[in-house]
DNA sequence: TGAAATGTTGGGGCG
DNA sequence: ACGCCCCAACATTTC
């Protein structure tokens, strides 16, 4: 006998390697839906990558057309539109793939109970991490802080290979009416920002055909090439990831599959690679044993950490104004296509942190509107990392010579060029600092420094034994310190 | 998944 | 030929 079951949808928008649609496919006929609830228990996603999430659900809808299912759309809390959808059907079943982050697993728990104080029939399947929440543990049952140790207990464990499409896929013979997303306000209304997106194609099609391209041409000298945002020489699957559009499983398996036809030519970029799902993995792990993490920094002796609110630093930053290109290169790619790169990504958030000394939890909120691949755990976890505060951080007096970065990742200044248009003419030998160029050279290049490009907002290095000095007086202490909150809103 | 300050070494200019 | 100094190059330490 069949039962026809909801499988509910929310940041694993993909037909194959689905727990929860295989699951229900294999009890019946199957109605897909997709709640857009923006729950104030759930941290809700960012402007950016709200863009994504329309177009992603446009690709999922015709996924599932190809396949003879209509996706559902509807808006409003999820217990209340699922109670109204079962009334109507009669449908008893609802199956999902748990969330990952401590709000999402709270508000799973909720549903479920709710759910079944109706009387439905609720399936939750584990899905979206290599490894199950909370795993690996140490050999004294301790949870790890440390990524080298994680990482090693977490690459010798077993990693389920990934399922395909569920081949029995069957529509539900229900009528149920759907949302426009057209309506939901997911698009920028106002000035449109996101015009730059049209780099990205959202979907699942996309993100395969993304990876199978990364390991055909770019896994060979990964390791290397991958700190070079002058060069095209990352995977660009963040933005899938943070969707479900691709699971990490699936990566992992293909990348394996990929070293092993070169017989071993490739290992060392292949788990360099890996490593970055790896990184993937322990943020999601840090935050579900340390639930304050996007709040609070996780190490305690940040908690008195002399931060300085400065708006006007703050709104420089973020519009790609400080005066150093590398820096402000980021910041405008970051703002024309939602997405930096990650060794620019270091760097900025090393500039913020410290040559600014801002909270890292101000950059963390920008980065979360304005990032289309932005995921709770990995842009807190990172955060912290980069400013010294997280897990197995780099240490604070690690500060970033925003010049010597430039320098030595962007040699030829391609990649200021691209985002910093009004630089483009200057000689590379002053690319990275404007401001020793001689008056001749920028009258040549059509450059006028406090005009058309900024003078640094503070020299690197005043800036850097500010920095320090600030670091010494940080006590032991392990005050309980506040709860951040950030002072802007960003662009939504 | 740094950078700057400080220390050491050794070749070469020079008296 | 020798010692002295300079300083680039490299190594170590410190932040």
């Amino acid at each position: 006998m069949a039962t026809t079951s909801l499988v509910l949808f929310r940041s694993d928008l993909r037909l194959s390697d689905n727990s929860a649609l295989t699951a229900a496919a294999q009890q019946g006929p199957v109605i897909p839906i997709y709640i857009f609830d923006e729950n104030s228990l759930v941290r809700s996603r960012g402007a950016a990558q709200k863009w994504w999430l329309y177009h992603s659900l446009l690709a999922l809808s015709k996924d599932f057309k190809k396949h003879g299912l209509n996706l559902v759309f509807k808006r409003g809390p999820t217990l209340t539109v699922l109670k109204q959808v079962v009334q109507q059907t009669g449908i008893g079943t609802v199956f999902w793939n748990k969330g990952f982050t401590p709000e999402q697993v709270n508000s799973d728990k909720e549903l479920d109970s709710s759910l079944q104080k109706l009387g439905i029939t609720t399936s939750l399947c584990d899905d979206g991490l290599l490894s199950k929440l909370g795993q690996p543990r140490t050999q004294q049952n301790n949870d790890y802080t440390v990524f080298t140790p994680y990482w090693n207990a977490l690459k010798l464990s077993q990693i389920p290979y990934p399922i395909g499409v569920p081949q029995d896929l069957k529509s539900g013979k229900y009528k149920i009416d759907s949302d426009s997303i057209g309506d939901w306000g997911l698009l920028p209304t106002g000035p449109d920002w996101a015009k730059g997106f049209s780099v990205w194609t959202p979907g699942e099609d996309a993100a395969r055909h993304q990876l199978g391209q990364f390991l055909s041409q770019k896994i060979d000298g990964y390791a290397h090439a991958r700190d070079r945002p002058d060069k095209n020489a990352t995977s660009q699957l963040s933005p899938h990831l943070a969707l479900g559009e691709i699971t990490p499983r699936q990566i992992w398996h293909a990348t394996l599959a990929a070293m092993e036809t070169e017989g071993g030519r490739l290992d060392s970029d292949g788990w360099k690679f890996l490593s970055e799902l790896g990184w993937r993995e322990f943020s999601a792990y840090l935050l579900h044993y340390f639930p304050n993490l996007p709040k609070q920094s996780f190490r305690p002796r940040f908690h008195n950490f002399p931060w300085k609110k400065d708006l006007s630093h703050l709104t420089t930053w973020q519009k790609g104004r400080t005066g150093y290109p590398i820096i402000d290169a980021g910041m405008r790619q970051l703002w024309h296509i939602g997405w930096m790169h990650n060794r620019v990504r270091m760097i900025v958030a090393s500039f913020l942190c410290k040559q600014l000394l801002t909270h890292w939890a101000e950059g963390e909120a920008w980065f979360w509107d304005t990032l289309v691949d932005a995921d709770l755990a990995s842009n807190t976890a990172n955060w912290q990392w980069v400013a010294g505060s997280g897990a197995d951080a780099a240490p604070y007096f690690r500060i970033f010579n925003p010049i010597l970065q430039g320098q030595k990742f962007d040699p030829q200044g391609h990649y200021v060029r691209q985002w910093i248009p009004e630089l483009a003419q200057l000689e590379n030998s002053v690319i990275h600092t404007p401001w020793q160029a001689t008056p001749a050279a920028l009258k040549a290049a059509k450059i006028t420094l406090g005009k058309t490009y900024p003078l640094p907002i503070v020299d690197h290095a005043q800036a850097r034994k500010r920095a320090l000095s600030a670091y010494s007086t940080m006590t032991k202490g392990d005050d309980p310190g506040q709860l951040f909150s950030p002072t802007v809103k960003g662009n939504s």
